[in-house]
DNA sequence: TTTTTTTACGCAATCGATGCCGACAACGAT
DNA sequence: ATCGTTGTCGGCATCGATTGCGTAAAAAAA
């Protein structure tokens, strides 16, 4: 008896081979292995079908110099069995990956995934798809994030900065290497692009002119790195509410975390610095989303009662700040229509046939939602 | 005077082409298009160095068969210019994407971004990019991101389920034609493959046995479509617990919303129809991360007070639990390992030579923490 | 010195889709 | 009857990287 063998490895040492023969195509009934057949491809309906395949290629793409009859034939196999173009020889030969990346500093932040999801939307309707990075506030992992989506070859980037990004080299690199890129939530006046922001500055002031309005003089405020866009915006809306009420402004009021609450330890000394002042605030305004449940969490950890000891009001997208001991005054972003506009803007930069020299500056409002967190116990109940 | 025209797009109409000539390259000195020319192929390299493409390829790839000294050069100019191979062609080539698809319900859900933390993590580590996709609780989106990512020709797929998938048959399909499918959270028996899971039926179990041990024995359920296996899994956790100490199981106690807490009327509704039974309840367990914040919410919002009136406890991963109004007992899931293990399931399918007939089932370890919207009045303070 | 082996590298095909040319037939126009 | 048109379609190169096969030259063995 002779058995045949098909090897799908290099011949065993100790083998010796003595007879070979190549075969058209194999069809194997093997269980395990029927598989992987499902990818037919414009070559396969050309053979069937015997035509070229520039001719199916054609036919695919409603060209009009192809036969309507000969068409038809192509249409109807490659829907028979579900043609789909493979996407990634089309990308070699367009050089168009048809992927956005975005790196944003972390996902698990209700800001951050709503954006993404209002992304997504748009991404996905224009055929892109999206590729998404975080840079956990890290500058070095902002780098490598961005090193790795130009290795992929995204189209474009979308990029909110981690707190520790001071220099914009690389992305200005980027940019001129041809990349689009979008900067939302937190921009820079460094690179000439479209810039997609929530208004920071009157979001912030909206809440600390709430704050005054309700009796509070002495407010502190706890940000992000003081080289962020946002922060400076925030900065500037509490001091023009504080320079409308006049109440004087003191530069010790004002903590920066350069962790921007990913490190609670940073968030808690903050605190406790300000907690521990001269004549303590009143009220602490926090102007960033990821430091605000750190701020409510710290100012009732060292066991001061919100709002009888200090009212607080802060950024964040969370929805639960209505369920919170005490209701979260704060201010929500229009995370969902950020990402939406500044995919827009991205595409359309990507698309774009000529360089595009004029870029906007697209600002949402926010919304301001008073709850008990700021208001004085004495109109309380 | 003659002027020679460039043309970027075809001849406008009006004009005649009245002399064409090809050139091999074309420098352009204009300020706006001195760009996508970082990009340098394994080609450049050849050309610049005399030597084939093959011997570059081989040289990058660290191939015994190159001489020493060539090879140096090679390495040299490589690192020189930033070369970087470009992972769409090799993709081609290799009929691989490096990419695996990720479907989950939605992102903004902590229990899922922590996921995709974990996910990422593992991920970027092994040269997969991870492509996101959320069906929104539905079975239709989840369908259609199912072929999207098939088109897109990823390696693998990650799913977590959406709350309205009864049926099985786009999963087994996309199994049958190859391509690995690994489930993470929510899973299904009709597909034979890798599951991750937390322990549901231990989370479930004890949150339910601390309400009885707390004193409450009316104690309703509220908890996603009924087929999903989380509902399932954290039910019988609940039922083994009530069985343990005797208190009777009524059918009535237990709500599914089928939106899976996506819908907020919907949860109110349940929280209502429960609250509203001639025996109400005296404490609830919410056996879904959407929907436990959804239950406590319609609680309140229905006037109850919690703990007093009902108690709350439920599945959240949501880091402010301890922060809510009454701080929230809750179990939270091990959502980053559950990303991690998942993945590097998903992988080692992927890279499997042989078909894989052996399939695990990871069951990680939850934990409770009991807070006080689970402790009865009397005992507070 | 001749033969064999080794070293080092090039050629060309391949992955799937696309698009520029050019071929060829049928047709009407001169 | 010859020529230009129009309609259809195939050949071939291309995108960038990889790889089997072949081979010239150098080194080793005979």
């Amino acid at each position: 008896m002779t058995l045949f063998y098909i090897l799908l490895e290099p011949i065993p040492a100790g083998w010796t081979l003595i007879f070979e023969e190549k075969v058209e195509q194999l069809i194997i009934s093997n269980p395990f292995t029927q598989m992987k057949f499902g990818a037919i491809t414009i070559k396969d309906i050309a053979k069937a079908l015997g035509v070229s395949t520039s001719t199916v290629s054609r036919a695919l793409r409603g060209s009009h110099e192809i036969n309507p009859e000969t068409k038809r034939e192509i249409l109807e196999y490659a829907e028979r069995y579900n043609y789909r173009p493979n996407p990634i020889a089309q990308s070699l030969k367009a050089s168009k990956s048809m992927a956005i990346g975005v790196i944003v500093p972390e996902i698990a932040n209700h800001f951050f995934s709503q954006a993404i999801n209002g992304i997504e939307a748009i991404a996905y309707n224009l055929g892109y798809h999206v590729i998404i990075a975080q840079s956990h506030e890290s500058y070095e992992r902002e780098v490598i994030n961005i090193d790795h989506l130009v290795s992929r070859r995204v189209d474009g980037l979308l990029i909110s900065m981690s707190a520790q990004t001071e220099n914009m080299k690389h992305l200005v690199a980027l940019q001129e290497s041809g990349i689009p890129v979008v900067f939302f939530d937190r921009t820079s006046e460094e690179l000439e692009t479209h810039k997609v922001t929530a208004n920071n500055y009157n979001g912030a002031y909206q809440m600390t002119k709430h704050l005054i309005e309700s009796g509070f003089r002495r407010i502190g405020l706890i940000a992000s790195a003081n080289f962020l866009s946002i922060t400076k915006e925030r900065q500037d809306g509490y001091k023009k509410a504080l320079a409308e009420y006049n109440v004087p402004f003191d530069e010790d009021y004002i903590k920066y975390c350069e962790w921007g609450g990913m490190v609670q330890a940073e968030t808690e000394q903050a605190i406790s610095e300000l907690m521990n002042l001269p004549e303590k605030p009143r009220a602490i305004v926090s102007a960033s989303d990821r430091l605000t449940m750190g701020t409510l969490a710290a100012v009732l950890k060292q066991g001061f009662k919100v709002p009888e000891d200090v009212a607080v009001a802060g950024f964040t997208n969370l929805k639960v700040a209505d369920l919170l001991n005490p209701s979260l005054t704060s201010v929500v972003q229009p995370a969902f229509e950020m990402g939406q506009v500044a995919t827009e803007l991205l595409i359309q930069l990507i698309e774009s046939k000529r360089p595009v020299t004029q870029f906007e500056r697209r600002i949402l409002e926010t919304k301001l939602y008073v709850r008990d967190s700021s208001v004085p116990q004495k109109h309380k109940e």
